[in-house]
DNA sequence: CTCCTAAACGAACATATGTTCGTTTTCAGG
DNA sequence: CCTGAAAACGAACATATGTTCGTTTAGGAG
């Protein structure tokens, strides 16, 4: 066969991206096999190397298109949250949850099919991870500098938030029984205050 | 070739499950294959069946000692903790903080490739997850209703505070800077007080 | 209208991989 | 000491899988 008519490069390769979201998220990058995309996208095996170079690639294309977009939201989000560091850091987590709600897929994938990267790919990506753990560290140590926090080790308590913060991809389902708004509250005031009554 | 001098069943079946956890938590399930886990053990891999049924066997068997045992010395902890509510919840995150650390290949393995398992296995394995976070949430609401914690949900609180406290799993090396008892001590005030001063 | 490139296809290749089979040899129980 | 089960092996099978190749046709630039 051939050319198919209205076939258009932007659209599939649009397609392939968003099945193989699905695909590695739901059975993992080295399980998802290339003929199973293909069919999810309605096309031949082949067809795929129109839009890809290799399958390694097309994993770390993903990544970086979220890593790229996690920091500059949250730098947005930052610079709109103005110079207070304790707004700053509800801005950081605020917007952390709903970024984490939106795009599941893409941060599981990111946080957890690292190591299906080779080394050099993965040496990018983590390098942006660490550039995003270091904002939120900055901002505890800030606050920390302002009095507002009891900080017992900034980089471990960093790596314990963004854990937490992070969990809500691995249950969160849209139709779920309460919203965006409400888990951002919540997770705030996880982050912030803990479950301790303060009396 | 045939039987070796000094070959043991045990002893092997042994060495098998310990390079399975490191294959499979660096490599991830689907992506190691039995050829290089039987070259890990020193073996051929036909030998690999002479100790287990199919590769899904083996991380079923692998998953399910881990949950047995994690469930069990949970409950041995939390007995030990005695009736009052802040001492048991407490007793829980010292617990888990101290198992995952010490467990750490195990309990990624568990968390991330329920996907690679067969419907029949993952239902067991889930089935046993809900038990244990059943009882943070119990812990949680035994608490709040002895007027101890302010709670805004139980179950997501549940889910938060546990996949902080899982977290450590993903960066914990024995030979890091903090000990396990300072990890315990920083992880449990971030749950229960947050990181906020108290004035 | 013409022509080059983009985008698709079927077919095949080379390799990887879970598993089985028949065989051999050690070890332990009678 | 004998014998049967346990534990290992090499070899092979059947299939799965990433990727390439040659070909074909639609669409847009000139």
């Amino acid at each position: 066969m051939a050319r198919i008519t209205g076939s258009s490069g932007e659209r599939t390769a649009a397609a392939i991206r968003q099945a193989a979201l699905r695909l590695i998220h739901e059975q993992g990058f080295a399980a998802m096999n290339l003929r199973e995309l293909a069919a999810a996208v309605g096309i031949s095996p082949a067809s795929l190397y129109n839009h890809m170079t290799t399958k390694q690639s097309l994993l770390f294309d993903l990544m970086l298109e979220h890593m790229t977009a996690l920091l500059e939201q949250t730098d947005a989000a930052l610079a709109a949250a103005g110079p207070e560091p304790l707004a700053r850091l509800e801005a950081f987590i605020g917007h952390h949850v709903l970024y984490h709600l939106e795009r599941k897929r893409e941060v599981y994938i990111a946080n957890f099919e690292l190591r299906a990267l080779n080394p050099a790919n993965a040496m990018q990506i983590v390098g942006m991870r660490h550039e995003y753990e270091a904002r939120l560290i900055g901002l505890l140590k800030d606050a920390a500098a302002a009095g507002l926090l009891r900080l017992g080790d900034a980089r471990i308590t960093a790596f314990a938030m963004l854990a937490m913060l992070t969990g809500v991809c691995t249950w969160y389902r849209p139709d779920g029984r309460l919203s965006p708004a409400e888990l951002v509250a919540l997770h705030t005031r996880l982050a912030l205050e803990g479950v301790l009554r303060r009396d």
